[in-house]
DNA sequence: AGTATATGTTTATTGGCACAACTAATCCAG
DNA sequence: CTGGATTAGTTGTGCCAATAAACATATACT
């Protein structure tokens, strides 16, 4: 007998105090900070939200004093008036540090909240099958160089974020399943032992899928708002941001894009049924299909596409490929109603082959596009290397965005 | 150079004022006395809120002045202490009004906040190629009569939400495309025209489409937090509901699963494309597969699959159907992270044959069934007839559980 | 009847925002 | 170069909504 009235209307659980008021605004206007175009004036801020000039004059101070808001010196405008102080986000005060697991390397990566390069330590090695504990205890010893070196430089540590390449429980659980490490229920958390400041506050530490976190960087550095980032790799996964925010279902497991049905006849799959897209145009399945060995590289792909010996066979497997990514795809897109991908991973390299390819199949099934007018975009990834780090790092310094009440002093 | 810091943390634009404040926890209020298993008392609010004893008694009485909660006869519990007095959302105050414009009937539908039947008309006729000026028309002195008939039991009206069979924009905006009724970029809001109370607010005035709403009635009906609707009419539309809250995607359009890829091989269908699921399984092409007329109902094919003259025809037609629908749902279960679909429109009543042949291809296909030790359900819808205008009645009077600040003195 | 327990109300206090008047810093016109 | 116009930001007052603590109310238990 219940309306279905799901989350409160404030998003978080509880009922609001005055407390709670000043908590929000702080976060209201670190994010109209962030997220301006040019760095706005207390003025502007005011005007942008509502609030009153004083009440935006308070906040602000209070984020200066708290090193997560910088002035920048007062330009010339030419206009009338009192010239503004433009105010932006502050660099090196505030890190966030993500972390990653992958089949092939362990990374950890600093970003301060401007989302400037801060530290990074990158261990290459084969993980397939590794110990849990092991991993992890060598993970959180990289970790502790970083923020070891963060500390010295006084920089304040916002929050912890691991990205892994597997099912994770939503945020904050335990891996429930990594495929490609072989990893089955791991606890993850004590990756961070240690690293949580006193006042850390819940949400310090928290888990995602490797695509989700791509997504984000991608979202950051590409400024883009709402997209279908495909990450692929050996497995095809899948990031979907729809305005600014990634979408994660029910347990977080959303944009499992690598094992939906291209041809339920098809050949079989390591998930156990058949004709999923990982087997078209997985990174082994297009290797194979090009006559490369499984350890080529997408590079080496592309280099048998200009020409020579193999062009003809690596183009029906780029042309297989593309056409099962484009048929998920336009599901994907139908369902979600987004009108734009990126392609990211191991698809970056390849994406001006793929693109034609998976932009044809779209443009004759997505219905957004056929009917609604939108138009359609396939493009490549802008996020640069280990992509998943670098959102890992973004989602954790957010936390002094999205929460900036905990940071003052 | 933004951090993708996206919607504001209180879901509105602005700023919070100490007003909004007093508006947000009117509304956590309402949404827990909605939400609740059991009526509670004031006392249970401020413990479920974390909200002071006093500042909920303020609201309630509030609300309750208002005619938004009605407090109940106080029981006899069996414990110390003074009875608590049980709240619950006021029957028979304020009415929402739902508006259905589809293929074979317009229908007006009025609910309470207690999701109560208050009145309803329903006109059968074919609206197929119909001149949308007329249809409006008509479908607006239809609502007259009922708003006519509310405002004399002394309802208050909360809001209007029109269903439609097609493509609208995010709610507002006008109608886009709808196939069925053969409807272009029409301008629907005129149908709201004089509905509206003096201080009506926005968001009075809602369009959606049909599977969007029909999935919040059954959601509210079947008391199901998160769900993918499948409904199958001469069209399959999809509404998808995550934690109660319908995903509408960029502009609105999610959940088209009606022309996701099944075969891209296959037959052509009418969007342009080939293969799409609704040339397996929509009404037309299960009818046709079955060996019946084009005018048959679902029960005629339930009958037929019960034995007799073209029983396997019908079985032949039902597997196919089942097939194609397990595979989409497959691909949207994966992508969407969610494990339960409802079989809604002509799919309910042919649930039971086709419910089995679906969880097969499902059981070895969504991920998170096979690999997260989620269960899967299969169920047939339970949210009676014409359920979209059932949604659209209760989308209306939720605006007095989500902005109740609005109906106050 | 008296005590324990739980619900709901009353009154004083506090935190945070708005409003309005003010200061500050620039452009521009004469 | 001086004074008005214009825009940015600050200061002080008042108000609103929530809190806290004491109180009133209504039941059960002994």
């Amino acid at each position: 007998m219940l309306p279905p009235v799901p989350v409160p209307p404030n998003g978080t659980a509880g009922g609001l105090r005055q407390e709670s008021l000043r908590e929000l605004n702080l976060a209201l206007v670190m994010g109209v900070i962030a997220g301006a175009d040019a760095p706005p004036s207390r003025a502007g801020i005011a005007a942008a939200t509502g609030l009153n000039k004083a009440t935006v004059s308070a906040l602000v101070d209070a984020l200066v004093e708290a090193g997560l808001v910088a002035e920048l010196r007062r330009t010339v405008t030419g206009r009338a008036g009192r010239p503004a102080t433009p105010l932006r986000l502050a660099g090196g005060t505030v890190a966030g540090l993500g972390l990653e697991i992958n089949v092939d390397y362990l990374g950890v990566r600093a970003l301060d909240l401007t989302g400037a390069h801060l530290d990074e330590r990158i261990q290459r090695r084969d993980l397939r099958g590794s110990q849990p504990g092991r991993t992890l205890a060598a993970l959180r010893a990289l970790a502790g160089q970083v923020t070891a070196g963060l500390e010295a430089r006084g920089l304040r540590l916002a929050g912890v974020t691991l990205a892994l390449p597997g099912l994770t429980d939503a945020g904050q659980g335990p891996l429930r399943w990594a495929p490609n490490l072989g990893w089955r229920d791991v606890d993850v958390r004590r990756v961070a032992a240690g690293l949580e400041p006193a006042a850390a506050g819940p949400g310090f530490f928290t888990v995602d899928n490797e695509a989700n976190l791509a997504a984000l960087a991608e979202a950051h550095i590409g400024a883009r708002q709402s997209f279908i980032y495909v990450s692929g790799e050996i497995g095809i996964g899948a990031g979907v941001v729809v305005g600014g925010q990634v979408f994660r279902g029910l347990h977080g497991w959303a944009g499992e894009i690598g094992h939906v049905p291209v041809d339920p006849a098809g050949p079989p799959c390591s998930c156990g049924a058949r004709g999923c897209l990982e087997v078209y145009a997985g990174k082994r399945a297009l290797l194979a299909a090009a006559g490369l060995p499984a350890a080529a590289t997408p590079e080496d792909l592309a280099a048998r596409l200009a020409g020579g010996r193999g062009q003809a066979r690596a183009q029906r497997a780029i042309d297989t490929a593309a056409g099962a990514i484009g048929q998920v795809l336009a599901a994907t897109m139908n369902l979600f109603d987004i009108s734009t991908v990126v392609l990211g991973g191991d698809f970056t390299a390849l994406a001006p082959a793929l693109g034609p390819g998976i932009e044809e199949v779209l443009s004759g099934r997505v219905l957004a596009a056929r009917w609604g007018g939108a138009s359609l975009t396939v493009a490549a990834s802008a996020a640069g290397h280990h992509p998943a780090l670098t959102g890992a790092a973004l989602a954790a310094v957010r936390r002094a965005i999205t929460s900036p009440a905990t940071f003052l002093p």
